[in-house]
RNA sequence: GCCCGGGUGAUGAAAUUGGUAGACAUACCGGACUUAAAAUCCGGAGCCGAAAGGCGUACGGGUUCGAUUCCCGUCCCGGGCACCA
């Protein structure tokens, strides 16, 4: 054993021995088979140029718990892909002119590079990326039978537009409402797009979070009024049109209120609107006004709630009166009918309109036990279960659910309403207008319409000479790509250049890591025994909570209803979920003449704090000139604020970062990036290292002789601390997935060990434990730090080999307790400790704690009028 | 704006089911070793106070014998909001 740690040396061998024993596959064998299986799934990333400390933390919580279940004896699946297709190999291929595909195969090569470097036991034998044919061509494949079953459509979808660039753009380029590129003005406009049907899953969807224990209820609570499940009345408003009764449907879940609606709002896009507008130029200009701006929910939602009257009216369904109609840039097409009833007296958003606008207010409902006072009138938007009807005619005095029902039901009598179930959750619009990504797998004939391509002509490839420039869609410039003739009718055809939103791709990647080898089926066999029950942990970022977790989910039950052979695929994919909380760092830019932000790396820039540490200005080290500082946010390409491991790596080895990054936090809290911190877990491997090279070297020398009897109760407390740290460690990675204490409970336990007298250690005895306790630290050690606790595991035991020995287990007999020390409070607080026997009884206890001085003196001769006792915490005495 | 989290020493954090607040580290201070520095080792330390003691988990209230933990309200920070992934 060399007596210097050497990082750079012991990591290279490890990992040299790993390759060769491929110690990381996940084995299809029946014997293998025989032993339970463990599926740890780490998010896939998009291969975006480097890892970041993100990543490093994603990867580094899985690979601990790959290695610790294969400690465990279980057959364990670590795979690893790329997230292949996305915007940011287009932004690359315009800002530098390298082709997307050549860009994103040289950063998968160097991202890989980073894990393998970073000693991850992946099985780079199952390694998939999605923008490879033999991937996405199996997407393709899924796409054509989700369009027979009528799972995929066609309808009109709202995006935002840059006039100038003629091109569609993402939220995250419009920029304060203007194209990032051209600066120009956003507007919605309406295009022709495929959707996936996720509504037909909706309530699938919702009850299957109540099948998912392993999921943090933060999630699911997310994901649930996400789908946003509600029960109402969808009601209709008549109104005369050319002569014809027509009819305006709202929604609403507060049908008790209807007798309160003083005005109904459409939204801009709505076909009253347009109507109405045809002969109010005022109007045509409001909804003019409304087409700007982008489509995403948090811009309009932040915008000022404005409307117009359109002049037309509706009609109360119950009261019969007119009731004026307005339109609202507040009201969103997308969301149920596209129109709401305005009821200003119980809903806020109504009631801020209603004091703009002039509009009348008539409260109709109030609360239990409060008297209602047409003079005191203020609006009330309490709990819905303290509510009962007034100003309302035949239904004053009915309680919210019974008011509902009334009202129904009378409105079902006429044909204008009835209940109904509805949800927040709209279909997935699933067509781009971009280049790098699958391309959608239909031909547009004039004759047969949208034709699917048929199975043998796929894959369809896409072509990877396009010109990228930014402007329009490179597809659609490509006759050589869009020439096609129908399958069906032999005519010429226009292939679809569209290609399929990013999350389409990773919606189902974790199912294909079973058979990733297989060019005739999308899937087989093996995802029956690697999926049975799901994958055992999944583990991604908190960000991906609601979108591509709820993608991922109505996906796997896509693909369940697709009853492909052989493969059966479970109900819920994912049995158990880590949300990682992000990687967080300081955000910097300066903005050019034109007002675009330019994000600058972190590394480039010095920031200046004041006395307490809080920043107080940032330069740029190329120029010493000032920037500015924007928000603290997640590591990203857009914000160019991720944190490249590679220096840290390159000085302290793979080890070192590993132990860092687990240990600066619990796994789910989100961690603001420093690297204050890095020299202490070097410091510590290394003294681990020292520990472990001192007891090798003197346990050549000839033990002293045995034990003093009184000295053997130290050896006995070392060897319980031992055990103790065991129960910890393993309840730690098996468990609670919390690494931090783990690892701390490690450094205790050699804090104790170091503290220990070493002559009583020099004894056979002492050596004996000694090796015990050094053997097991570096096994605990070993998911963390796998490198390190290879080398000392072999130290220790010569020929032995830590990627195949089993995790340490507690010896029950070890860890029993003669005494225990119980704290002892007086009226709530602590006042003094006392010692009784494991086994006490509750008399005892009580005896003991009032025997105790503490107890004298601060109960001053009373008795207490209250005795808590907390079996093995503490006692409570209340005066 | 809406939905979901978080806020504990100078810093990262611990306290797992309502029961010793600050484990384990970082930075700092003092000491030992050294010609010196680094490395290493030993010791100190929430705040106020000489001590006794008091105060203390963002802020304000509440429940409880007992609250970092539960409830109500406020402020700040982070994530998501359907075309970033």
């Amino acid at each position: 054993m060399q007596e210097k740690y050497s990082p750079a040396d012991i990591e290279q061998s490890a990992q040299t021995r790993w390759q060769e024993q491929r110690a990381a596959r996940a084995l299809d064998t029946p014997e293998a088979r025989r032993r339970p299986k463990y599926y740890c799934l780490s998010m896939f990333p998009y291969p975006s140029g480097k890892l970041h400390m993100g990543h490093v933390r994603n990867y580094a919580i899985g690979d601990a718990l790959a290695r610790y279940h294969r400690m465990l004896g279980e057959n364990v699946l670590q795979p690893m892909g790329w997230d292949a297709f996305g915007m940011p190999a287009e932004n690359a291929a315009i800002q530098n002119q390298v082709p997307p595909a050549a860009w994103t195969r040289a950063n998968i090569d160097y991202m890989r590079g980073q894990l393998r470097r970073l000693g991850f036991s992946i099985d780079w034998e199952r390694e998939l990326a999605t923008c490879d044919p033999g991937y996405y061509r199996w997407e393709q494949w899924l796409f054509t039978r989700l369009f027979a079953k009528g799972l995929i459509y066609k309808k009109m979808g709202v995006v935002n537009w840059d006039p100038v660039d003629e091109t569609v753009l993402a939220n995250e380029q419009v920029i304060e409402g203007r194209g990032w590129r051209s600066g120009a003005l956003v507007e919605k406009r309406e295009i022709p797009m495929y959707y996936m049907r996720i509504t037909a899953y909706a309530e699938e969807l919702l009850a299957g979070l109540e099948t998912l224990p392993g999921w943090p209820e933060q999630v699911k609570l997310m994901q649930k009024n996400w789908i946003g499940k509600s029960v109402g009345v969808r009601l209709a408003f008549p109104y005369e049109q050319d002569g014809r009764q027509e009819k305006l449907w709202v929604f609403t879940t507060r049908a008790d209120t209807l007798m309160g609606v003083t005005f109904v709002a459409v939204a801009a896009e709505h076909p009253l609107a347009a109507r109405a507008a045809r002969d109010n130029p005022a109007l045509a200009a409001f909804i003019e006004e409304c087409k700007k701006g982008g489509v995403a929910e948090a811009e309009i939602a932040a915008l000022e709630k404005k409307g117009m009257p359109t002049g037309l009216f509706v009609t109360h369904p119950l009261s019969g009166e007119p009731v004026p109609l307005w339109v609202g840039n507040y009201v969103l097409m997308g969301y149920g009918e596209g129109a709401v009833m305005a009821v200003p007296a119980h809903d806020e958003r109504d009631f801020a309109f209603a004091r703009q606008y002039g509009l009348p207010i008539r409260q109709v409902v109030a609360a239990e036990g409060e008297i209602f006072s047409a003079d005191a009138w203020q609006p009330w938007y309490g709990e819905k279960t303290r509510a009962y009807c007034v100003n309302s005619g035949k239904y004053d005095g009915l309680a919210h659910a019974d008011a509902v029902d009334a009202i129904a039901a009378d409105l079902a009598r006429l044909g204008l309403g009835e209940k109904k179930t509805q949800y927040r959750l709209r279909d997935w619009g699933i067509s781009r207008q971009r280049y790098w990504g699958c391309p959608i797998p239909i031909l547009h004939c004039e004759t047969c319409g949208d034709v699917p391509v048929p199975d043998a002509q796929l894959p369809v490839v896409l072509p990877e000479n396009a010109a990228i420039t930014g402007a329009g869609s490179p597809l659609a410039k490509m006759p050589d790509f869009y020439a096609a003739t129908c399958p069906q009718c032999g005519k010429a055809a226009r292939r679809e250049t569209d290609t399929l939103d990013t999350f389409v791709e990773s919606s189902w990647y974790f199912l294909r890591y079973a058979c990733p080898d297989n060019a005739n089926a999308m899937l087989d066999e093996r995802v029956s025994y690697w999926l049975a029950g799901g994958v055992d942990q999944y583990i991604g970022g908190i960000e991906h909570a609601i979108l591509h977790l709820l993608y991922a989910r109505f996906f796997n039950k896509l693909i369940r209803d697709a009853e492909l052979p052989n493969a059966r695929v479970p109900d819920e994919p994912f049995r158990n979920l880590l949300t990682q909380g992000m990687v967080i760092a300081p955000t910097f830019y300066r903005e050019s003449a034109d007002g675009k932000k330019q994000w600058l790396p972190p590394a480039d820039v010095t920031v200046k704090t004041d006395e307490r540490g809080r920043p107080v200005g940032a330069t740029l080290n190329a120029d010493g000139q000032p920037v500015w500082i924007g928000g603290t946010e997640k590591m990203s390409k857009s914000k160019n604020n991720g944190v490249d491991p590679q220096p840290l790596i390159d000085q302290y080895g793979a080890d070192t970062v590993r132990l860092f990054i687990l240990f600066a936090s619990p796994p789910d809290q989100s961690l603001e990036w420093s690297d204050a911190g890095v020299e202490g877990a070097y410091r510590f491997l290394r003294r681990l290292w020292r520990t472990v090279y001192e007891y090798v070297t003197n346990a050549a020398e000839k033990p002293a002789a045995t034990v003093a009897a009184e000295k053997t109760a130290a050896l006995r407390d070392l060897r319980r601390k031992l055990h103790q740290t065991i129960v910890k460690t393993r309840d730690d990675y098996g468990r609670r997935l919390q690494f931090n204490t783990a690892i701390a409970a490690v450094m205790e336990l050699l804090n104790v060990y170091d503290k220990t007298d070493k002559a009583l250690l020099a004894t056979e005895e002492g050596r004996a434990l000694a090796r015990e306790l050094l053997e097991a630290a570096a096994l605990m050690l070993f998911p963390v730090v796998p490198h390190i606790g290879q080398a000392l595991y072999a130290a220790l035991k010569p020929g032995a080999d830590a990627a195949s020995a089993a995790f340490p287990e507690a010896d029950p007999e070890a860890l029993r307790q003669e005494n225990l020390a119980l704290m002892l409070q007086i009226g709530g607080k602590l006042r003094g400790s006392f010692h009784v026997a494991a086994d006490a009884s509750r008399a005892e206890i009580e005896a003991a704690a009032l025997a105790t001085e503490a107890a004298q003196k601060y109960l001053n001769g009373q008795t207490a009028k209250k005795v808590i006792i907390v079996p093995g915490r503490l006692v409570n005495l209340v005066p």
